[in-house]
RNA sequence: GCGGGUGUGGUGAAAUUGGUAGACACGCUAGACUUAGGAUCUAGUGCCGCGAGGCAUGGGGGUUCGAGUCCCUCCACCCGCACCA
């Protein structure tokens, strides 16, 4: 009897699927674990090898989890909105719920071809009204909400309107906002008042610099913009004002940051998320313009070397640039402004030259009263601090270098250290020639200045952040819709009384409805705008009002996702509230690094959110976080010599002529041998085409590049699957090395693995004779020792998420148990039990076989017992000076004697030297015996 | 430039607290059984050397009886951020 993996793995599939060995009820009396996987995104092009490896390594926790008693969730579902849905249906002609639907179903049957262990009932897709509508019901939440800084938590809007009608905005009023008294509130009307508010909300309609994406049609967030092109298909962005949706993420930027502390990430991942919120502690100053009313604040971090100011710098793109030129510059300065405007975002990042214009302003030292020239440049960014600079040419390198370049005299402040040749930025030292701050520390000076500052109230200490408030509007078609109406143009949520809006179109959702086509809108609208039956909603005195017709980006159902696991099915609250208190954090979350700064950053400041305002008993929704790295594809390549058209040289005598690699179907190839004749089938280009052979083959160069179609390196699960198995499969992807690493998809190396489990199969049939050789006898020490050994290597290999040193074990410890002819049932029992977390398919049979009741998923895990592992006696190797020398044995009962280890080891090595003269012994760790002589 | 990470055989990698480096596999080399093998099994396989032995964890230095592991320094590669004031 063979190992026949395609039958066994059918019928259990099937086994399964009937007696719903998956399904998980919302609370239990047991503790509970919860495992969650980065939903995927389910593109047209299904799954290749390297997507299911952190599903592999969360659906072996898990079922190792819950065989250790825990009640395990570990669901599954679909990130279905989103920009890519829709191109992607634009592209194949097809709408896109069509398209997600039909992509979905692909994705689930790949998924249970590998044999995981989810509750399909408990799927989420966040495209389904049932799941949007609570998506929409934490944006009204966002909406009725603002941070209130005393407390440092966000508090529905009414805490604010109670504080506004007490007392005006004195204590909370941001930059650049008027000051208003209570009596003024009273007056205002609903429109103002609505306006105020709207600068407090933590989801606001604001005018402001958008990333626009011309190619895509929309606007896109900050962490969708990679390297000045967007991050899907790689096009242009350019900067843009348009009235748009936004999260106030930016208040939380301290909690995100200190959060980051009680989280179990790895320390990159932590880092990546500090440095993208960015924050840097300085001071505000404010600098007076030479004659004008005009005053320019800057940011700083170096407070100390104001005394260093020879200049400003303002960003050209500041609407006051203009106002302060002088006459003479006037027309210098709108030649500079239109020069930077000219360049696109990637130009400025690729050439990064030295360019700027003085604007024939001065501004006055604000201790020394100096002039200082304004000059502007677009090294400054205007959406960062002010967008306003001190330039300190002795202590900075830019302004060094900007200084240098249009020869702008340089004071030094830093005594012998600043050379004038280069900048002076280290932190050391005092600072020297600087009035009443010279000679002290550049802490002492900055607090000095701060204070300096403070009293002649024209400054005060700043915390600066990197971070911008999120971009929470599309303008595409397929994703959430707001529940926003406008009247009087100002925006209500749906449930608000001031629309007296039916009761009917007062309820979540709000239904995207059908289109045929996605066509922009007018005004650089989305395609909503043009559904006049959504557009325009009738109230109940039949008042015609104007619906919101942009959509919410991708990352809006995937910031809170992982909560709806928890009771998918409650329609009464976004959660249950008893499962939610059952379920409480994820406990593993598991995924790639791509998501540092966009979905985790997003989902851990509404978890805040919903936490401030009472719908959560925890702030932090990730605790464990393990990044898989990535499985990479291992292209081939075959060298057609230039000039010809079809003829092909082998890798290792390609140097002997002039040739162009082309990447080669991976399917083609074996190891690096090339099938010659498959190759000429591949195209119908290849069919006349000649080799030159080495040693009768032709081999492929080979290389390591990432995944992809274009590259003919796709391995699909499917077929592996079908060759060997899934078991084989997901023991190998475990095998392959540590699951935080990148590494090579290499199919040769499947083949140990397998050989492996038919291994394992022939501890209970004989191949030959099918004979069953599973015995019921008392088993011996030895398979015992062999046994317990393994247990307790793989639990701690299991405790370290070291899934691939628990692979290994399993086959030493199928190697010792074939050695020693072991098929007790006994020793198999406890095996299989180890094993069914990697391999539950064969599991399930071979426990069947065995005779067991039941499913041996929801069996108990072995337990380890030390009392087997205990040897009569140890060897110890023994070194002389450190070096190796012998080993010498001697009884272990020392243990069980509470005998100092150090004590036996002196007395048997002593015999050992048998009396030779030595100075130390010295008994390490119970590992090794070191004599010094 | 800043921050984070990684360097161990031909390859993927083990070595959890410093204690016999290279477990477990792939690949390769022999051999067995076979009409055949890309099936299965057995043996070998870090490097140099006939050998005893010597050398080996990116390079150099240090601490230690003992270092892949700890410290210093240099180098290479990968990832993230990047004119961030």
């Amino acid at each position: 009897m063979k190992y026949n993996f395609n039958d066994i793995e059918r019928k259990w599939k099937a086994y399964w699927n009937e007696n719903k060995t998956y399904q998980i009820a919302d609370t239990s009396d047991k503790p509970k674990f919860y495992v969650l996987d980065m939903f995927p995104y389910p593109s047209g092009a299904g799954l290749h090898v390297g997507h299911p490896l952190g599903y592999i390594a969360t659906d072996i926790y898990a079922r190792y989890k819950q065989m250790q008693g825990h009640h395990v969730l570990h669901p599954m579902g679909f990130d279905a909105f989103g920009l890519p849905a829709e191109q992607y249906a634009i592209e194949t002609g097809q709408h896109p719920a069509v398209t997600t639907e039909k992509n979905i179903a692909r994705y689930k049957e790949q998924l249970n071809n590998i044999g995981f262990n989810y509750d399909w009932d408990r799927a989420i897709q966040t495209s389904d009204p049932n799941y949007y509508k609570w998506t929409q019901w934490i944006f009204t939440k966002l909406f009725h909400s603002w941070y209130n800084p005393a407390s440092k938590k966000a508090e529905p809007i009414s805490t604010l309107i109670a504080l506004l009608e007490r007392e005006g905005n004195a204590s909370i009023a941001k930059d650049g906002m008027d000051i208003f008294s209570a009596q003024d509130w009273a007056a205002y009307d609903e429109k103002t008042r609505r306006d105020v508010l709207m600068q407090y909300r933590l989801a606001y309609l604001d005018n402001a610099e958008v990333w626009w994406c011309e190619a895509l049609n929309t606007v896109l967030a900050n962490d969708e913009v990679v390297n000045g092109v967007s991050e899907r298909g790689g096009h242009p962005v350019e900067k843009r004002k348009m009235s748009q949706w936004f999260l106030r993420i930016t208040d939380y930027a301290d909690r995100l940051i200190e959060g980051l502390d009680s989280l179990d990430w790895s320390e990159a991942m932590k880092e990546m998320q500090r440095n993208w919120i960015g924050r840097s502690e300085g001071a505000a100053v404010r600098f007076k313009v030479q004659e004008s009313e005009r005053e320019i604040e800057v940011f700083t971090t170096r407070p100390d070397t104001i005394f260093g100011v020879d200049f400003m710098v303002l960003a050209p793109e500041l609407d006051y640039v203009s106002e302060i030129a002088s006459q003479d510059q006037k027309e210098e300065v709108e030649k500079y402004i239109q020069y930077v405007k000219s360049r696109s975002e990637r130009e400025r990042m690729a050439e990064k030259k030295i360019s700027g214009c003085f604007t024939g302003a001065y501004a006055i030292h604000p201790f020394s009263g100096k002039a200082i020239p304004i000059w502007i440049s677009e090294y400054v960014l205007a959406g960062y601090g002010t967008g306003a600079i001190m330039a300190v040419p002795a202590g900075d390198d830019r302004d060094f270098a900007f200084a240098q370049h249009f020869n702008i005299p340089i004071t030094n402040i830093f005594g012998d250290r600043f050379t004038g040749e280069a900048a002076y930025s280290d932190k050391q030292g005092t600072i020297e020639n600087s009035d009443f701050i010279s000679g002290m520390s550049i802490t002492q000076a900055a607090q000095a200045v701060i204070a300096a500052l403070k009293d002649k109230n024209i400054g005060t200490s700043r915390v600066n952040y990197r971070l911008r408030d999120a971009g929470f509007s599309r303008q595409r078609y397929w994703g959430e819709p707001f529940p926003i109406v406008y009247k009087n143009d100002i925006p209500y949520t749906i449930d608000e009384d001031a629309l007296e809006l039916n009761s009917a179109d007062r309820e979540l959702p709000v239904l995207l409805p059908h289109v045929d086509s996605y066509g922009p809108g007018p005004e650089g609208q989305g395609p909503l705008a043009n559904i006049e039956s959504f557009v325009h909603i009738q109230n109940s005195k039949g008042e015609t009002l104007r619906r919101e017709t942009n959509t919410m980006p991708g990352y809006a159902g995937s910031s809170w996702y992982f909560l709806r696991y928890m009771s998918p099915k409650e329609d009464k609250a976004f959660v249950n509230e008893e499962a939610c208190k059952y379920w409480q954090q994820v406990d593993l979350y598991v995924g790639g690094t791509e998501h540092a700064v966009g979905h985790l950053l997003y989902a851990r400041f509404w978890t805040k959110v919903l936490f401030d305002l009472g719908y959560l008993s925890f702030d932090e929704p990730f605790k464990k976080l393990l990044n898989q790295g990535m499985i990479q594809g291992s292209s081939r390549f075959v060298y057609r010599i230039a000039g010809t058209t079809n003829q092909f040289v082998s890798a290792g005598l390609r140097h002997q002529y002039e040739t162009h690699p082309l990447h080669v179907d991976v399917s083609l190839v074996d190891g690096l041998v090339l099938d010659t004749a498959r190759f000429k089938q591949w195209r119908a280009d290849y069919a006349q085409a000649q080799f030159i052979l080495e040693d009768g083959k032709y081999i492929c160069g080979a290389e390591t590049e990432k995944m992809s179609k274009s590259k003919y390196n796709v391995v699909n699960p499917d077929d592996i699957v079908r060759e060997y198995g899934s078991d084989t499969f997901r023991m190998y992807e475990m095998f392959l090395g540590p699951i935080e690493m990148s590494k090579p998809w290499d199919t040769k190396g499947i083949e140990g693995v397998h050989r492996f489990l038919k291994k394992l199969w022939r501890l209970f049939y004989d191949e030959q004779s099918g004979q069953y050789l599973v015995v019921d006898e008392a088993p011996t020490a030895e398979e015992l020792r062999a046994l317990h050994k393994s247990i307790k290597k793989i639990s701690e290999d299991m405790e370290r998420f070291s899934f691939n040193t628990s692979v290994a074990q399993f086959m030493i410890l199928t190697n010792e148990l074939t050695e020693l002819n072991c098929h007790k049932k006994a020793i198999l029992t406890d095996m299989i039990k180890l094993i069914c977390p990697f391999a539950p398919h064969i599991a399930e049979e071979l426990w069947q076989q065995m005779g067991h009741e039941g499913s041996v998923i929801k069996a108990d895990y072995p337990k380890f017992e030390e009392k087997y592992i205990v040897e009569s006696e140890k060897n110890y190797p023994v070194a002389i000076n450190g070096k190796h020398r012998t080993n010498i044995s001697f009884p272990l009962t020392a243990e069980a004697a509470d005998i100092e280890p150090v004590v036996l080891a002196n007395e048997v090595v002593q015999k050992w030297l048998d009396g030779k003269a030595h100075k130390k012994i010295i008994f390490v760790k119970g590992r090794m015996i070191n004599v010094i002589v």
